[in-house]
DNA sequence: GCAGGATAATTACACTGTGTAAATATGTGG
DNA sequence: CCACATATTTACACAGTGTAATTATCCTGC
């Protein structure tokens, strides 16, 4: 799943077929209209090989619920979007007014699409703290229902959930060019308008993942209230939202800068060392997680990897009290990348394309699921 | 994995196999003797069916590192153990040490099956803290040296590790008659001389679980100090070694008694506040490890199983303090099983007989592996 | 321009493991 | 002893794989 396509030689090997059975594979796909293959001059002697790219003829749409607002746009397995609608959208709405929020996004959605007769193909939507069976404290609309206004406005689109998270985490794991490159099991730590991680395995399937809902775990008891309604959660000391006093912005504002929030300002000494023991805070709680569910690398997207790297020291602190065996960077491979706030829907798109290759009645097992899994 | 055994129907229903299939499957693993079939009358008219079960005449060994001893059982695939020695292993022993007690023990076990003429066809040892890249604080062995040991002492016998609490955990799930009768996905929570907990997934083999050691999350800052060297563990609250003092009794004499410690005893009401401290605690760090590992019940084996139920009620008010969504026994079934304090090496014989199973070469996603896995 | 060499893609063939359904086996009751 | 019910086995067809031979497609040198 690399959006960027692949060789035959890449598909063979990475999904444990022959070169004879990938050919099959990719004459099927052919036929579906699912892949395009370019023929490349890649020796100076010997047939051309095979690049081979998902169809960009495949249109989907990214449906997704962050930073108070929703937000809709339509685009290819690419990640280009060429349509964006973002409406502001309060947790305090009723489910009625939520529900009639979204029909009125699905139906300006209908509306461009059919002034250019393109179908959409797939759809998924992100939602902070979506997949729990015990419910979501902080959004508590019955999100499920939504499937049936999409299925009024769109027939046939077939429509996915996931948790925020896990979409943030494929995105920036493998969109083309901003993915990052790190390889392995790791944990992404999102710090957002939300705190949540995921742990990314590249063994297992992104829709197998789960969400961490390292935000609320406690660090603090009867700390500062969290919006879940506990105390001493670590959203309430990590989030954009919590940091945003410090720092002397509103969240609004940070989202309008985006990513370049913290370069305009002039943070004083004082906020500088309120912003450092959050992070200690960040690394006690990372600390506690991973020797819960122990990997050798956290990415972390958010706030800190706009911070001065001397400050990030704290994050290490952190993990030292509470991670078994200690913190090392020889043993946790920390790193830090651009968190690009305010890029809804980017992640959903990004997710949307990622079902639509998983979709249909491809066998997991299957030589040509392996294969499209690759080329993905 | 039931280790008692199942009908023709069940294994073909289980691993989605048809009747044809399944016995073509039987046919082979009769021919290698690693299953035996008795057919029985279930019906009023109608042939009888056959019921699988492993062979008996398989002799597997358990080694367990617990309870500051070296453990070692000879025992069957159902888990009957037939030799058992425990030796006194203090963590502080030297590598060299160490190592020389195992070596004693697998000479003790070379003589005994010897004198028999039995065959050891696998070998599994369990220990506290197992499987962590980044080291074993407490236990600061290298493991894997055994090993050599092993190797040298019983030539041919394959030794797999694993971690204590995914062998307790597959022990007291899957063993015939003990097990627990609970399905579905859910967290397994030992605290005994150590704290540790492990996802339990049905769909996931026992080999793919990695222990939660929730033992070490520190739940009070600057708190309590650990064995592992930080403050404010939950083990430093949990464990049998730190509850001794609280109810007067040492961790010999509990290791001694076993499940029956705290009925001998007349447990003061201030002894019974401090444990219901201490179980909220355990409340609030469980809950913290739920917000990232959502699972909708829990099965707790240890101390506070052996608690009266009023004051279990210690651990639903830490949960709602921490649990995202708030707890309650419609959300978060807690289950409490009796922990079987000092049957070691038991656990770790009955992991080595899933090991049997899971071994050779049998592709994971071949129907003969996938009925097998059913039968054990 | 063509032949030789190198490399890639295709495809004939054999193999494995499955499901289906027919054939066979094994019991009970009348 | 036979009819009926249930379980097991097995012949057959099918799907998807790897192997290796065949075919295709390029570049370089003559």
């Amino acid at each position: 799943m690399r959006s960027k396509g692949a060789f035959r030689t890449g598909i063979a090997r990475d999904s444990n077929l022959t070169e004879a059975s990938v050919s099959r594979i990719l004459n099927e796909l052919r036929k579906e209209n699912i892949v395009e293959e370019k023929r490349q001059q890649t020796s100076n002697a010997g047939a051309p090989t095979g690049f081979v790219t998902l169809s960009k003829d495949i249109a989907i749409l990214g449906i997704e619920l962050s930073n108070s607002r929703l937000s809709f746009g339509v685009g290819d397995l690419k990640g280009t979007l060429d349509y964006v609608e973002r409406m502001p959208a309060s947790p305090q709405l009723s489910q009625q007014d939520f529900e009639h929020l979204f029909a009125e996004g699905t139906a300006n959605i209908r509306e461009w699409i059919g002034a250019r007769g393109i179908a959409l193909r797939q759809a998924a939507m992100s939602v902070p703290g979506y997949g729990r069976e015990g419910g979501n404290p902080i959004y508590p609309w019955d999100i499920r229902r939504l499937a049936l206004l999409l299925g009024e406005a769109l027939p046939g689109v077939p429509l996915t959930f996931t948790n925020s998270v896990i979409a943030q985490a494929a995105f920036h794991r493998y969109s083309y060019p901003a993915g990052y490159d790190i390889s392995g099991d790791h944990l992404f730590l999102f710090a957002g308008h939300g705190v949540a991680g995921v742990i990314v395995n590249d063994a297992a399937p992104v829709d197998a993942f789960s969400a961490f809902e390292i935000g609320h775990m406690v660090i603090e008891r009867d700390g500062l209230p969290c919006r879940c309604g506990h105390k001493g959660c670590l959203e309430a000391y990590t989030s954009l939202r919590a940091i945003s006093p410090i720092i002397g912005l509103s969240d609004a504002d940070i989202l309008t800068r985006g990513d370049h929030f913290m370069e305009a300002l002039s943070v004083d000494p004082t906020a500088r060392k309120a912003l450092r023991e959050r992070q200690f805070l960040l690394g006690l709680a990372l600390g506690n997680a991973l020797n819960l569910h122990s990997v050798p690398k956290v990415v972390i997207s958010g706030w800190p990897s706009l911070m001065p790297e001397a400050d990030r020291v704290a994050i290490a602190d952190g993990l030292n009290q509470s991670l078994l065996g200690g913190y090392s960077p020889e043993r946790l491979e920390l790193a830090f990348i651009e968190p690009l706030i305010g890029n809804d829907p980017k992640a959903a798109l990004h997710y949307a394309a990622y079902c639509f290759v998983r979709g249909g009645a491809l066998d997991e097992k299957s030589g040509q699921h392996a294969a499209l899994e690759e080329i993905a």
